[in-house]
DNA sequence: GTGTTCACG
DNA sequence: GACGTACGTGAACACC
């Protein structure tokens, strides 16, 4: 911060002209923009600036005081005296509109007074200052190139040009304006600006004007005397235009006296202080120039405990082979207190997968890797295998020495994606606790702004590049597995995981609890982490041969498929080449193309299929034919068995729980969220997942999830009261819209109604709404209007969203998680459109993800407190599926109906009830 | 690697 | 007045 100090002859004041810097830097930089879509080019520029110009001003000519002046926004007192004045200039650009309060915290943050006043511009306060510090004998230097500066110019004021690196004085004046400083005023009289649409006289300009200066002495006197001109232009146009003259003069005049806000004194010069400007530029995400102040500012502060964002030194990392050493480490973890773990493993998947070792970092910088399965990199890895394994603990022992520290209640274990290396090191009976997840305080902070796996969050937070995977393990058919990596490129890969993700938590804990967030990653985020590892050891079965029988029936039906398509074409071609049968049905057949692909092609999906297939050609049939039994084969029968696990018989899929933007889970290999239900032939797929012998499935889904939160959220009182009365809520909608009785309504009424319910949670258009139940853009617009007619609390909830999002680039769910939609400020409207349906269904959807999440973390102890049996297995979005003896099915769904439906509270009290529909059945297609 | 299609909520 | 649009995912395949 700027210190107070006297103001004398010694002193040399520097004011900067902040509004002329922002505009310069506007202009030499490209438009930069934060992930969050901040845009931030000036802000880059100002701060480049500025920080050059501090620098270059040690030595000779360092300033005692100094401070920023910024133009206050809105009019000034020269409108008042002229309406027209700066008339013409155009509006400020919209992507340096939100700039302008970004500098100023720029500039408080360098440590540096930041000074504006109402009604008054940066140069009538550069004014009062330069010649207030004049009369106390301080030399002055003003920072600007502005002309209308120079009128300030004596011996002791002087400017300076940071751009050009040129200090203007006197002579420089003189030879800008032909007159002297003191005269400066009476020539841009004359002279006018158009840039801030001063008039000045017609066809005078600053040559003209130095020249009538100079000969008639000042601009009253030339005012008096302009009859005696000899030439008629001049003479006339001066006689004509004197009353415009004056008021060019008082609007070029600047201020000698206006109201300072701060007094010189208090601008004292002082070295900005590093723990305010560096997380300021990094906050900012000004990579190189956060490093390059960071150094200048005494270098990165690592000392013993370390600076998280101090160089990243691969050579420091140790391999731990010996039980001795192993044990230093473990004794320096226990004195840490927290440490980052990361284990490798010889396959990615953590269900199936062998421990090949585990990495520790105690502080920054200091971390290690405890090789525990590796064997010879050159061996084979077959029977025929003579090589040598390299030295190293074995595992039983250094886990055996691991489990205390890796369960110690009063050791933090941090992690990235712990999920991981909680379901990995279970299987080695180490239940690691207490933990947190970098990877999840990422996402619970910045959710929608940009990916969260340890790379992105290197590059994003310490500007480091980590290892690529594939730089260790190769890629392709030669990619070798972890436990073959050579001890050495291994330990640089392993302890650097360990090491990032210790500093990224140093960065990210602390912001966390600044951004107030810390409750939404302890009560919806951390816990998750537990309970989705366990949900994936547990896996699901599924009857192999049962599959195996689907593989062939579907393969069957898809080769006949297949020649029913070329007999109907009349020739051979790649069924599956949406290309090929563009060209076939369109070009060939030339019927008419419905829709065009983004890229141009025509579309041949399932929507055009069916069209031409209703009007009656046999080809689209055969082709809808074959890639339904293509899909059901290759994704789901032929994938599921697959995907069976040796050990455990079972299908083991991830859950990613930061993939989304809503706060959903998401599941992969294999996905079992989009196991088929819709058709016959797909629910044969759900009738594969089974349950142990003497065992049941319960499946137990919410009913309307998102409609009930929906009523809740945007409080709409009618749409609450029919979730309380338990009405058909489609029914009700339909009634209330078509204004038909629910009693005898027309099923395609009601469907209509259903139709418009889902539109309002996507963030409904009438395109939108006319494409899904086919009827005409107009119709479904008059649809759209009844309903927001009927139902004002949806119009004005969208609206509040839509405007929440344009003011802080986020929503927020009812327990307070944030989507963020950068989109919203997208030149393009197409892409700021689409960000207003995303921050309108995201409230929705993501609240609906946290019901079930505090239902699923609160499953396990309901569950052992009922004494029953039953796991767990999968999450649906709204669906929860559990394996369970089957005399306990009965209560467990009594069960579930409890916990999930009262999964809000006591943290909230909704105003809609939630009704959970729960099944047992010998499968998961019969649980339904 | 990108685009298209299609399975789910 | 034209433009392109329902929200959120993951996997397989064709094609470059």
């Amino acid at each position: 911060m700027a210190t107070t100090k006297p103001v004398d002859e010694t002193s040399h004041v520097y004011l900067i002209d902040g509004s002329g810097y922002i505009f310069r830097a506007y202009h030499a930089l490209p438009p930069l923009t934060r992930t969050d879509g901040t845009p931030t080019g000036a802000v880059q520029g100002f701060c480049n600036m500025l920080w050059k110009l501090l620098e270059d001003l040690k030595g000779d000519d360092q300033p005692s005081h100094l401070a920023v002046i910024f133009d206050h926004s809105g009019k000034t007192f020269r409108n008042d005296l002229y309406d027209l004045y700066k008339a013409n200039r155009p509006p400020a650009p919209e992507d340096l509109i939100p700039q302008f309060s970004i500098i100023r915290d720029a500039t408080r943050a360098f440590g540096t007074p930041c000074v504006e006043l109402e009604n008054y511009e940066a140069d009538d306060i550069i004014a009062t200052y330069a010649r207030q510090a004049e009369a106390l004998g301080a030399d002055v230097t003003i920072v600007s190139s502005d002309k209308d500066l120079m009128q300030l110019v004596t011996d002791k004021v002087s400017m300076f040009d940071a751009m050009k690196n040129k200090r203007i004085q006197v002579p420089e004046v003189m030879e800008k304006f032909g007159v002297g400083p003191d005269k400066v005023i009476d020539i841009q009289s004359l002279a006018g600006d158009s840039v801030d649409n001063v008039p000045g006289v017609p066809g005078i300009g600053v040559k003209t004007a130095a020249l009538l200066i100079n000969e008639y002495g000042d601009l009253d006197t030339l005012l008096e005397r302009a009859g005696e001109i000899k030439q008629k232009g001049r003479r006339e146009k001066l006689l004509a235009h004197a009353e415009d003259a004056r008021i060019s003069r008082d609007l070029v005049t600047l201020k000698l006296d206006a109201p300072m806000p701060e007094r010189l004194e208090e601008f004292g010069l002082a070295e900005p202080d590093p723990d305010v400007l560096v997380p300021f530029l990094r906050e900012m995400e000004f990579r190189s120039f956060t490093r390059k102040v960071e150094e200048a500012l005494g270098g990165p502060r690592a000392d013993e405990t370390g600076d998280a964002t101090a160089p990243i030194n691969r050579d420091d990392y140790e391999c731990v082979t010996t039980m001795e050493a192993l044990e230093r480490w473990i004794a320096k973890s226990f004195e840490a207190g927290q440490i980052a773990v990361d284990t490798e493993t010889d396959a990615l998947s953590s269900t199936a997968s062998g421990l090949v070792g585990i990495s520790l970092a105690t502080a920054p910088g200091r971390a290690c890797y405890i090789p525990l399965a590796h064997v010879d990199p050159q061996g084979t890895g077959d029977m025929f295998d003579t090589g040598a394994a390299p030295e190293q603990i074995p595992m039983d022992q250094a886990l055996k020495v691991l489990k205390p520290l890796l369960e110690d209640p009063a050791v933090l274990k941090i992690g990235q994606n712990f999920k991981y290396d909680l379901g990995v090191l279970s299987r080695y009976g180490i239940d690691v606790a207490p933990y947190d997840d970098t990877m999840l305080i990422s996402y619970v902070m910045e959710a929608g702004l940009h990916g969260h796996g340890m790379d992105a969050l290197a590059e994003l937070h310490l500007g480091h590049t980590c290892i690529p995977f594939k730089e260790i393990c190769g890629t392709g058919k030669n990619q070798i597995t972890f436990d073959k990596v050579p001890l050495d490129k291994a330990t640089l890969y392993a302890a650097e995981d360990a090491d990032i993700t210790l500093r990224l938590w140093e960065i990210l804990k602390p912001a966390l609890v600044a951004k107030k967030m810390a409750t939404v990653y302890e009560t919806l985020e951390r816990p998750m982490a537990d309970v989705l590892s366990k949900m994936e050891r547990v896996g699901i079965k599924v009857d192999p041969d049962q599959l195996n029988r689907l593989s062939s029936d579907f393969g069957q039906k898809m080769m006949a498929a297949e020649a029913e398509a070329h007999e109907a074409a009349g020739r051979d071609f790649n069924v599956a080449s949406p290309k090929q049968i563009g060209e076939i049905l369109f070009g060939e057949m030339g019927l008419p193309g419905g829709k065009k692909t983004k890229t141009g092609a025509w579309s041949t999906d399932a929507a055009v299929l069916d069209q031409l297939a209703a009007e009656g050609h046999a080809l689209p049939v055969a082709l809808l034919e074959y890639r339904q039994f293509a899909k059901l084969k290759s994704t789901y029968s032929d994938s599921l068995f697959a995907h069976i696990n040796r050990d455990t018989k079972r299908v083991h899929t991830s859950f990613s729980l930061a993939a989304t933007t809503t706060g959903r889970l998401s599941s992969t290999e294999p996905n079992l969220q989009n196991i088929p239900i819709r058709t016959e032939a797909g629910r044969q797929i759900r009738e594969v997942f089974i349950a142990e012998p003497g065992h049941v499935l319960v499946a137990a889904d919410y009913s309307q999830v998102e409609l009930r939160l929906l009523a809740h959220i945007a409080n709409v009182e009618s749409l609450k009261q029919a979730f309380r009365d338990g009405t058909d809520i489609h029914a009700m909608t339909a009634s209330e819209v078509f204004g038909v009785p629910i009693e005898g309504m027309d099923p395609m009424v009601r469907r209509k109604a259903k139709a418009i319910n889902f539109g309002v949670i996507y963030g409904i258009s009438a395109f939108g709404l006319a494409n899904q139940i086919g009827v005409k853009r107009d119709e479904a617009k008059a649809f759209i209007d009844a309903y927001f007619e009927k139902f004002p609390g949806i119009r004005a909830y969208m609206d509040e969203m839509k405007a929440k999002a344009a003011e802080t680039g986020y929503v927020e769910t009812i327990f307070g998680r944030r989507a963020h939609f950068p989109g919203i400020r997208d030149k393009n409207p197409n892409m700021r459109m689409f960000a207003e349906r995303q921050a309108i269904n995201a409230p929705i959807q993501g609240s609906a993800a946290d019901v079930i999440r505090r239902a699923m973390i609160r499953m396990d102890d309901a569950l052992n407190a009922a004494n029953l049996d039953a796991k767990m297995l999968l999450q649906v979005h709204d669906e929860l599926v559990f394996e369970v003896p089957e005399n306990q099915a009965a209560d467990l769904i009594a069960l579930t109906a409890k916990v999930m439906g009262e999964a809000c509270s006591p943290a909230l009290e909704l105003s809609v009830p939630l009704v959970v529909d729960a099944k047992a059945g010998r499968t998961w297609g019969e649980a339904h």
